[in-house]
Formats: C-alpha cells, structure tokens, sequence
RNA sequence: GGAGGGAUGGCCGAGUGGACGAAGGCGGGGGACUUGAAAUCCCCUGUGGGCCUCGGGCCCACCGCGGGUUCGAAUCCCGCUCCCUCCGCCA
C-alpha cells in the first residue's frame, strides 16, 4: 500500500511510478478525488460529531425540564443527519481503500527504466559454464533414465505440472533443503521459522498477493484458508499487527515451505520438466528493518543468495529488473539464474527485493525509534534462498556423466552420504 | 461436533450508561538521592486523523470487528471473527 499522503501531495510523482512501470495512471486520480471527498465528508461528519458531543455533556446539568427536553429534541434531528452523512463517508472510504489495494509499489529511483524483461540488466556473472565431452541431457530425460525422477505417475496422480521424486531424487531434495537451512542460520545469520502452509486471507493480503494475484492462488472453498505461494507471505505477516524495537531490528528469517501456484498466467508455458509447478519447494530469506539499513539488506540477502549458488558449483547470472518486470510489491529487485547445461538455459531461483514500507503499511508493522518518538513502518525485504526444483534441474544437468551418473556437489556429500547418484536406478 | 469462558494502551490488568482515552502495575524517558550502581522517591509516557493565532492550543475517532438502542456506549442489544477451557471424535 502507498502512503495517501504520497498520493495527495506528490501525484505527478507516484504517476510517474506507475507509468515507468507500465500501469495506467489514470488511477492516482480517481484516488484523489476519493480521498478529496472522503476528506470533505470526514470534516462535516466530525463537526456535527463535535457538537453533539458538546451538548450531551450538558444535557444532563440542564435543570429546566423543557429546555432539556428541546435539547435532547435538537440532538435526535442532528443524529439523523449524522447517521446520513456516516453512511456516505463509509462507501467513499470504502472504495477509496479498494482502489488503493490494486496500486503497486513505486519503483526506487535507481532502477533501470524499461518495458519488459528485455530491458533488465546483467550486473554480474560468476563461474565458467560446464563444459562436456557429450551432450548433456535435460533433466525430464537424465531424471526418468536413472530412475529419480517419476514424471508420468506424478501427472497420473494430479495432473500436469505435478511430478514425483524418487530414492536418490527425493534424497538430494531434502539435502538441499536442510544444507540451505544450515548455511542461512549458522552462516547468514538468519532465525529458522517452520511456519504454517496455509493463511487467512488477511495474511495474504498483508504481502500484496490480493486482491491482484487471486487467480494465482489456491484457496480452501470452505473456509478461510489459503495455500501459500511463498513463504514470503507467512513470513510478512510474522510480525503483523506489531511494534518492533530499533534495537532488534534487521530481524532475519529463513523458513523452508512449500509453495502452491496456479499458475493460470502462464498457461501452456515451461510445462515439460520441473521448471514450472503447481506445487515446488523453496528456502526464503526475510528480514524487517529501518528504512535507512533496508538497502545495505537488500545487498547482503542477494550476496547470501550468491554464496549459495557458489558452494554449489552452480555457474550465475544476476540481473536486475527493470521497472516493468518489477513485481507488485517490489522497489528494487534482482534475479539470480543459474546456468543449466541440459536445457540450455538460464534459470532463474533466486529474486531478491526491497520492498520498502509497501507490506509494511499493509500488514501493519511498525517500529519504535531508538530516541522514542512515534512508531515508524519498518521495511521488508525477501529473496528465495534457493528456489529448489531449478537448483535442482542445475544440479542434475550440470553435474552429469556421460554414464547418467551425478557428481554430488562437496557441501552437499555430508547430507547425501555419497559422492555421486549412481547412473542407474 | 457439544458446553462454557474471554478479547481493554508497548505488556499485564481494573472498569456494567455521563466526570473514562480509560485506575493500578510493569516496561520506557527525565529528575532527586548516591563516588558509581542498586534500592527509594518525584514527574512524564497510547494510536491514527483534522484544524488553528502552531515548538502552544483545539477538535474527531479508536476498549476484537460490524451493526443497533440512547441526547450520550468500553459499559446495554444483535451479528461476526478470533483466542482459551472441558467433553466427544480422530490421531
């Protein structure tokens, strides 16, 4: 959510925004003229409250029954009108709050102006792409052929994009998953959350997944529960409703969940293999802070992201996105890929964003300040850590033989108990 | 699924129609005392919004949420949400 004030004191300022991002707009004026009416009706409706106020605290001094009788008269008529012009202030609130929800976030001045990804920028790159004395396969063939990878009863069961790890597949999953873990908490300096997988509908709105991304969620029809695309949203609404101290600030999380998508917008697209899911799984990295640390944040949660691919052995890419390729919530952001030799692609498995006060205003989490004063909304950063399934794909295709067999990365040897995934079943 | 209890400020916890934005305590800030600290004592300390003759004053809202009754609601009524306890059921 953007601060109203923003929007009434600097609209050429937050169209601006919105243009380089390529939104219509049109909208910052239909808010304002919202928020201008909401604004006459609130004074009116505090005037007449004020009035009442005063001479109910009269009334019952009033010694003279007639004129107390008048008075109360006089309060009934002007408690009508009242009631009016509160139900007229309710509806203008209303859709002015409704027209806010659908607002994104305001990119931050240094990010690169463009259209679309083509305009995103490669910052950096790291590591040499593997070279084969072969031609390395795709993971959708390598996984089937050594048996750690069921795609055919993982559709039999749910349907495309679902699939089923096997043995040694289900096997390195959970490595990386708990290695990720122990690197962000031992190393990173992260706290490890177990949230839960489904939320109400206030937490999803909290992280600006609704009302604008509802087709992309799963929802119990029933009842108030939603699945969560990320983790990224249990981990935003955390500390809702709270007032955080300076002095515990950034506070960092991690937390291992799976994530639920329906990917409705992507319809037909990457639906061979594992790069797109319905249901994947994925380390996140979180943390709250000041509005002055949130960029130096932003730095370290994309160097932890790095350092992962790195211990890895996984060749990387960051890109940092332009203003349209921005997602909602999002300020600033960069994406890493990692090169996967048997697809032939680079794969993204990490975004990492500063999302400034944007969920912050949405979830309501604010901080006190050190010298006392006012609570101040805090800002929120989130960046996957890693993405599992791409790193996976990386892993498979990168590290093959030209037996089908797998080299398991070092840090990973300790979680796996092997040095390498055996070529056949 | 059944029965009951509850939701008040950063936290705990009083308050059953007007003097309550809300006692008391804790926490936080300032001061006195002290060589320093502790202890003790004194003072200050909610959030959001609006207005003004703006380092001060005034107004409005907020006691889970939404309605209602009333001149007037933290307090009464209705609906909802959430939390807790016990029983049952399932593990």
């Amino acid at each position: 959510m953007l601060d109203i004030n923003l929007i009434r004191n600097q609209p050429e300022l937050v169209k601006e925004g919105l243009r380089k991002r390529g939104e219509d707009p049109s909208i910052v004026d239909e808010v304002r003229e919202l928020d201008a009416e909401r604004r006459k009706l609130l004074h009116q409706v505090e005037q007449l409250r004020a009035e009442r106020n005063r001479v109910s605290k009269r009334i019952p001094k009033i010694q003279d029954p007639q004129e107390r009788e008048a008075k109360i008269q006089a309060m009934r008529e002007l408690g009508e009108r009242l009631k009016a012009l509160e139900a007229r202030l309710r509806e203008v609130e209303d859709r002015l709050w409704e027209r806010m929800a659908w607002i994104p976030n305001l990119p931050a001045p240094d990010v690169p102006v463009g259209e679309d990804e083509s305009a995103n920028v490669v910052v950096k790159q790291w590591g040499e792409l593997p070279e084969f004395d072969f031609t390395p396969k795709p993971h959708w063939d390598l996984g089937p052929q050594i048996g750690i990878v069921d795609f055919e009863r993982g559709v039999k069961m749910s349907g495309t994009r679902f699939f089923v790890l096997r043995g040694w597949g289900a096997k390195l999953q959970r490595a990386l998953i708990q290695w990720m873990l122990d690197l962000h908490v031992e190393k990173h300096g992260y706290q490890e959350l177990y949230p839960p997988f489904m939320v109400r509908e206030r937490v999803i709105f909290a992280s600006g997944q609704l009302p604008k991304f509802r087709d992309n969620l799963y929802h119990d029809a029933e009842e108030d529960y939603w699945w969560v695309p990320t983790a990224e949203v249990p981990l935003t609404a955390y500390h809702m409703d709270e007032i955080l101290r300076e002095e515990d600030l950034p506070l960092r999380y991690t937390a291992y969940t799976p994530c639920f998508r329906r990917e409705k917008a992507a319809a037909g697209r990457d639906v061979r293999g594992m790069k797109r899911l319905h249901q994947f799984d994925k380390v996140e990295m979180y943390a709250y802070t000041t509005p002055e640390q949130s960029e130096a944040e932003l730095q370290k949660m994309l160097r932890d992201a790095e350092e992962t691919c790195q211990l890895l052995g996984l060749p990387y890419r960051v890109v940092q996105l332009c203003t349209g390729d921005l997602g909602f919530a999002a300020r600033k952001t960069y994406d890493v890929e990692v090169w996967a030799a048997g697809v032939g692609e680079w794969l993204e498995v990490s975004s990492v964003s500063n999302v400034g006060d944007f969920q912050a205003r949405r979830a309501n989490i604010r901080y006190r300040p050190k010298e006392g004063g006012r609570p101040r909304y805090v800002h929120t950063l989130n960046g996957s850590g890693l993405g599992l399934p791409r790193v996976f794909i990386a892993i498979v295709e990168n590290y093959q033989q030209p037996d089908g067999s797998i080299v398991v990365p070092q840090v990973l040897r300790p979680y796996m108990g092997v040095d390498v995934i055996p070529g056949s079943g």
